[in-house]
DNA sequence: AGCACGCCGACT
DNA sequence: GTCGGCGTGCTC
């Protein structure tokens, strides 16, 4: 009854956000003419879904065809640009990739679904001439200011505004016949970059980079470049280059920022050297702004676009060049739903789209730098600080040689400096990631470990806020007074530092000092931050302890002394890329001084000043690091260049999940292929109250990791428990 | 993913 | 007696 069956019933698949395993098909109903890629509305069920038609016959998607009698009618094909075909077969790609349902790809593809529909164009007034029967002064304004800008359409906010009156007044004079109503096409979410705003001036070694990153885009062909300079020389302007030579090109621009970098600074450098700022694309983003953003990259219109991973999905129309700014950071990893690193993808899109790809970093992951050396990605080094930053003077404090007093964990060595600085007015940074008073409490008298009853892993006490949480699935409980094990009062002991402790005992060396804390789980949220940061900017702190989170981006123009107090911390855990990352984060941390002109120093508190991360960072050697740390994973048959799959499993069963994990680790053609990573390394957003255990499985291009994940998996799918598959991947191996 | 259908516990 | 929990299964 949907449909008018005529004898020449078209019938096309069209791919819904849903995770089913193909596209369905659905009937073109008379006077309707479609194509792959158009926008349409569809019936599913009981609702309406906006999809894409993805092939004209549906034979070539769908192994067997529909029933006729389920099939339905599509109900309208919207009025918007239809999805590239270079988009689809990323979509396609990547769904492939990533085991992943194409539906479920194409949802992040439709994530403002109001913009399918044009934009509503926005009511305007244009005065025609005449006077109203009453002039009252208010009047009399909004008519001066219309005889100024004669011919001008108005909007009735803007007007009543623009003359100091209310709106009403307005309405007043509409009544009275003053004014035609016309249609004010809607106003571009950003004004075109202006490519000679501001030449910038670059030093000889910039320019030399930047001009080998023009010549590639000029070139047009699919390529990828890692952009690799230390800390300070300046890669943004660089990079920015290579945008302008796309705008000429009359190419649209991604830049890809991990979310935590999309803000006001890189906003400012951007306008500082284009005049005007780029379209922002984040979680943020009000939903309004989201629909223009997401319909002008469409159309064209919004020629830049810098936004977090979820702007690789825009559907740009005619875009040349992605960016991916930060390449190594770990916030590129998209971990539920569909698994992806957008790093990774954006070459994948690149590739497709046949245009070029800028990775930048200061710490390359090594995968890229692998890339880079294997001659796959073009190798562009920037080894010299520009302008009057100068790199702190770093060195380490061996913990044996000069241990804390008994009780306390920052070495006399280090506590000296940090007087030091706060004695010339300076400030000291003190870097620790853990959050809360101590990662660890057990019972003195029964040896009782406090660990999480979903996770068994430990549970770090939150002292300020009175509670014991996990940090893996976020389960929390007041601290007890007694032990819950043996019953005994006032015997719990708190083992190790966190940032809250670390506090106490800065407060207790330095009592006049200011301290603040920075860590994620600071009350107040991002505002609160804002308002630390600020604070520090002005120099209204003495001593900032901070987590994580004061590693990325953040200037602090005062600091002259940066401690690092565990940097052993993350080197021990049985992840292959502990190293790397530690390295990365180290160069971060030490990289916040030294931006003051002056003199500054770095001390990293250590029990291994000999392990080749702390030698590397004290060193400033990170030539030597990846060298040795290459060299490393090839001897214990790593090559770094090949995939890295992990697979989560979680159940309800903790024994379960574990025999699982090995079983999975078993069943691996070479078990040389598969670590078993423990608990502790799956990621916080999957795991809600159930054990789980995670598994990397380094899968080489003689693995095919979707026929063994399949095997795998329909071998006994009841009895396995969910598996999730996270890919974490160099994709040039599969180009 | 949504949404319906369905089968068991505590409430106006 | 119903309201509502979330387990299972389907959508062209």
């Amino acid at each position: 009854m949907e449909l008018d069956l005529g004898d020449a019933l078209v019938v096309v698949s069209v791919l819904l956000p849903i995770p089913a395993l193909c596209p369905y098909s659905y009937g073109v109903p008379q006077g309707m003419a479609v194509a792959p890629g158009d926008f349409v509305q569809v019936p599913l069920g009981p609702r309406k879904v906006a999809a894409v038609v993805w092939g004209d016959s549906p034979d070539e998607d769908d192994a067997k065809p529909v029933d006729p009698k389920k099939l339905r009618a599509i109900i309208q094909k919207f009025d918007c640009p239809p999805l590239p075909e270079e988009m689809r077969r990323f979509v396609d790609w990547l769904a492939h990739y990533t085991v992943s349902a194409p539906g479920m790809v194409l949802r992040s593809v439709l994530r403002a679904p109001d913009a399918l529909d044009p934009e509503s164009p926005m009511e305007g007034l244009r005065y025609l001439g005449g006077e109203p029967e009453r002039l009252t002064d208010a009047r009399r304004r909004v008519l001066e200011l219309l005889h100024e800008q004669e011919g001008m359409a108005w909007t009735r906010s803007g007007l009543a505004h623009a003359a100091g009156t209310s709106s009403s007044v307005i309405d007043g004079l509409i009544k009275q016949g003053l004014f035609e109503t016309v249609t004010i096409p809607a106003a571009p979410v950003v004004p075109v970059p202006m490519l000679e705003e501001r030449q910038i001036i670059l030093t000889g070694e910039q320019a030399e980079a930047a001009q080998k990153l023009v010549e590639v885009v000029k070139k047009g062909e699919f390529s990828c470049a890692l952009l690799d300079g230390i800390t300070g020389s300046g890669k943004t302007e660089v990079y920015f280059e290579a945008v302008a030579a796309a705008l000429e090109k009359n190419h649209q621009v991604m830049i890809l920022l991990p979310e935590i970098a999309l803000t006001a600074s890189f906003l400012e450098r951007f306008e500082e050297r284009f005049g005007v700022p780029p379209a922002q694309w984040h979680s943020g983003i009000a939903p309004r702004m989201r629909e223009k953003v997401w319909r002008q990259v469409a159309t064209g219109q919004v020629r830049v676009v810098a936004g977090a991973r979820s702007a690789l999905f825009l559907p740009f129309k005619e875009l040349g060049l992605i960016v991916v700014d930060e390449e190594h950071d770990g916030a590129y990893k998209q971990e539920d739903r569909v698994f992806y690193n957008a790093r990774d993808m954006a070459v994948v899109r690149a590739s497709l789209g046949k245009f070029p790809c800028i990775l930048s970093s200061a710490t390359p992951s090594i995968e890229s730098r692998v890339n880079a050396e294997a001659g796959r990605y073009a190798h562009i080094k920037l080894v010299e600080r520009h302008g009057d930053a100068v790199l702190p003077k770093l060195s380490t404090i061996d913990m044996r040689a000069n241990p804390p007093e008994r009780g306390k964990f920052l070495s006399p060595v280090l506590t000296k400096a940090m007087g030091e600085a706060v004695e010339r007015g300076e400030q000291a940074l003190l870097f620790l990631n853990r959050r809360g008073y101590a990662p660890l409490t057990l019972c003195r008298v029964c040896g009782f470990r406090f660990e999480c009853h979903n996770c068994s892993a430990w549970l770090v006490e939150h002292r300020f806020r009175g509670q014991l949480q996990c940090h893996h699935c976020g389960h929390s409980e007041p601290t007890p007074e007694a032990c819950t094990n043996c019953g005994t009062l006032d015997h719990l002991v708190a083992c190790g530092p966190g940032v809250e402790r670390l506090a106490e005992e800065v407060d207790e060396t330095f009592p006049d000092a200011r301290i603040i804390v920075l860590s994620s789980d600071m009350m107040g949220g991002v505002s609160r931050l804002r308002l630390e940061l600020d604070a520090i900017a002005k120099g209204e702190a003495d001593i900032i302890i901070g987590t994580q989170l004061v590693a990325k981006g953040h200037n602090f123009p005062l600091m002259t002394c940066v401690g690092v107090v565990d940097s052993d911390l993350g080197l021990a855990n049985g992840d292959p890329r502990a190293a790397e990352r530690t390295f990365q984060l180290l160069s971060q941390v030490t990289g916040r001084a030294g931006r003051a002109g002056g003199e500054s120093i770095g001390l990293l508190q250590t029990y291994a000043p000999d392990h080749l991360v702390i030698q590397a960072i004290a060193s400033g050697d990170r030539e030597a690091f990846y060298e040795r740390e290459i060299a490393l994973r090839q001897s214990a048959g790593l090559p770094p260049f090949a995939r890295l799959v992990s697979l989560i499993i979680s159940g309800e069963d903790k024994r379960q999940v574990e025999t699982h994990a090995r079983e999975l680790k078993l069943t691996a053609p070479k078990s040389s292929d598969v670590h078993l990573l423990g608990p502790a390394e799956a990621p916080m957003a999957l795991i809600r109250g159930r054990h789980r255990h995670r598994l990397l499985v380094h899968a080489p291009r003689h693995l095919d990791i979707q026929a063994y994940l399949r095997n795998w998996m329909e071998k006994a799918p009841k009895e396995r428990g969910s598996i999730r598959v996270q890919i974490d991947v160099d994709p040039q191996s599969f180009l």
